[in-house]
DNA sequence: TATGAATGAGAGTTCATTCAT
DNA sequence: AATGAATGAACTCTCATTCAT
């Protein structure tokens, strides 16, 4: 088989897996995990429900794939942002900025997030916690330490206060409301944890 | 038939509703609403099936009858736990202090209040909203406004404020591991808030 | 609750399950176990699907019950007919003729003994095997070690005839006809035994 | 085309026909024929799903196609062994020690050809049963039908008593181990054999 | 009030088969 | 001839709910 003909498949497998991944989130964040229905993902996604199995060996791996591609998604476009300021303050008002305009842009992925990470299923949290990680090491090392070694943020345990703001993060994110409009201003909160982590004089 | 009759008839009667209720606490807690079981319910209250069905219309039924148990139960103690103290300063660490140690003392209640909030279902957390609105306004009125009275704390929105030290009161509080542990220190979360509260000199 | 309710309450319980295992009888020797429909089963004793699983476990549960059902039958019967015998030639005599009136009385029955016997599914080989082991006992003693001993049948290793006239008995019973009939003479098999085992003159 | 080039095709279409075949046979002893899978089959033979519908209309007709194909290769070996001895006798014997023979080096088609016809389904019995026709003849005339002539064995109803030897040779030869050794020793059971139709003196 | 047998809608999963490449 | 993505019927099992006792 000539190698075009390889790439092609290739391309159409991965936009079949996409889809599916796409139908996936929308039925997730609307249902939740287990009230969610691979019927009606595959029928979304414009397929047979047998083709989801072609991409996932069961509806719990499809979910876990998700959360992968959520976690990475979500990951890359913060540290983005984040990295393009170089003052830890700034790098702070980044976080939340960009993180809400990230919730606001993706909102069924965000809330697929926010259910897994408060739901009951124990592995799909702890899936999520590894694919985070990373996300905990930016705001640990690339914007509290760095703020406390420049004098901006007083002393503090950077570990714990990065689990602070991560929850504040999330916290606030997932209040938002059919259209997506976060009901806390992101500047305000912003402030709140500014106000919180600075040095004072 | 005598009076204290009908009264004994009552109170075995609500002891039934509150060993499903407990029972249903703990199915919720560990299962989620979906996953949940009634047969498993009824049977770990000491009942057959058919009984939650002479309790409760349903199993949704049940459900909102928890949530408004839980709010009411939780919120009582906080109140009268942050009223014991005048200082408005004071009263936030023991809002947060008195609202950890609920947590710890009341995990599968927690367990049910956070996945709720945090969940698919839409009717649910209405529901928890309405039954949590008083605790809003104690944050709002009796800590904050007041503290901002008094000149301790600076100048704020008392309404988004408040919705925002109910985020990190219940973001740290899902924290906890299978022993019921906090991973962050009520204290230290206390600290942050009153940090990023108090009027600067 | 007054006794005789117990009672009848358990009457009916034992009538809906001896109905569910007749009518899987029934399924599974036309089907096989693979094939045999749950829903087909349950329609056919008169109930709904979901009836079958307030019985047995799962599909797999439920033929083994039959299996056990089926083998405690059919070595009962055997049992007392051979022993209405005394000698022992009679014995072997009885024992094929008693083992095609059981087949031809309970076709679905061994339809389900020789394909299971058979079969590829070794769990369901193994729970068969262990059913019938007191069969193999009776032939191995009541029929050829006395057989032997009273000087009737030539010197043999009663195991591992027991295991042939055991095949043999099996394997001519599982060819009859969908009317039940057998195509071999029950007496011609028996004579062909005898004749195999009788002392040289 | 020139003509090897034709042959030389035909063989490879035989070859690849031959190797799906030979994956069937194990797919079909290890499953039985309801639970094996076509994508197994084709994978284990080196190929992808579609291409056993290059050569099989269907999982019935691969079936139908392997029944045929065990049963050629088997009389073909059993009537080879058996017309080598002249005395009708040494000819049961070898009928049995040449049939062990082959089940120990073709287990996974005993396999197939024991759950085959004690299975359920009706169609593929009705195929073995005549696929395998020629091997009754064999027993019946060549061994049976010369032995009563030659005055060797005692006087008897061919047909029914090669039903039987065919009975008890496919009944000892199903109970083979997952190593493929018989537990009945070949030639016991020919000495049972032969003790039942020797003229008697 | 308490029981638990019966119900049947609903869901995940399997897999023979088709067909465009 | 070979491929393997897509299909959808079919099947097992779960469980909220009903209801006669």
């Amino acid at each position: 088989m000539p190698r075009y003909k390889q790439a092609e498949r290739a391309k159409v497998l991965s936009e079949t897996r996409r889809r599916l991944l796409e139908a996936a989130t929308q039925e997730f964040a609307r249902q939740g995990y287990v009230r969610a229905n691979i019927n009606r993902i595959s029928k979304a996604a414009g397929f047979a429900k047998g083709t989801v199995y072609n991409y996932f060996d069961s509806k719990r791996a499809l979910m876990i794939a998700l959360i992968k591609e959520i976690a990475e998604g979500h990951m890359e476009f913060l540290a983005g942002q984040v990295r393009q300021e170089a003052d830890p303050a700034k790098r702070l008002e980044r976080f939340f900025e960009a993180g809400f305009a990230w919730v606001t842009a993706n909102r069924a992925q965000a809330r697929v997030l926010i259910t897994t990470l408060n739901g009951p299923d124990v592995e799909f949290k702890v899936f999520m916690y590894e694919a985070y990680r990373p996300m905990f090491q930016l705001v640990a090392r690339d914007i509290l330490a760095a703020g406390t070694e420049q004098g901006v943020f007083r002393e503090m345990e950077p570990t714990e206060t990065s689990a602070l703001l991560m929850i504040i993060y999330l916290g606030t994110s997932s209040q938002f409301d059919e259209e997506g409009r976060i009901y806390l201003a992101p500047g305000k909160v912003a402030e709140f944890a500014l106000d919180a982590l600075r040095k004072r004089g």
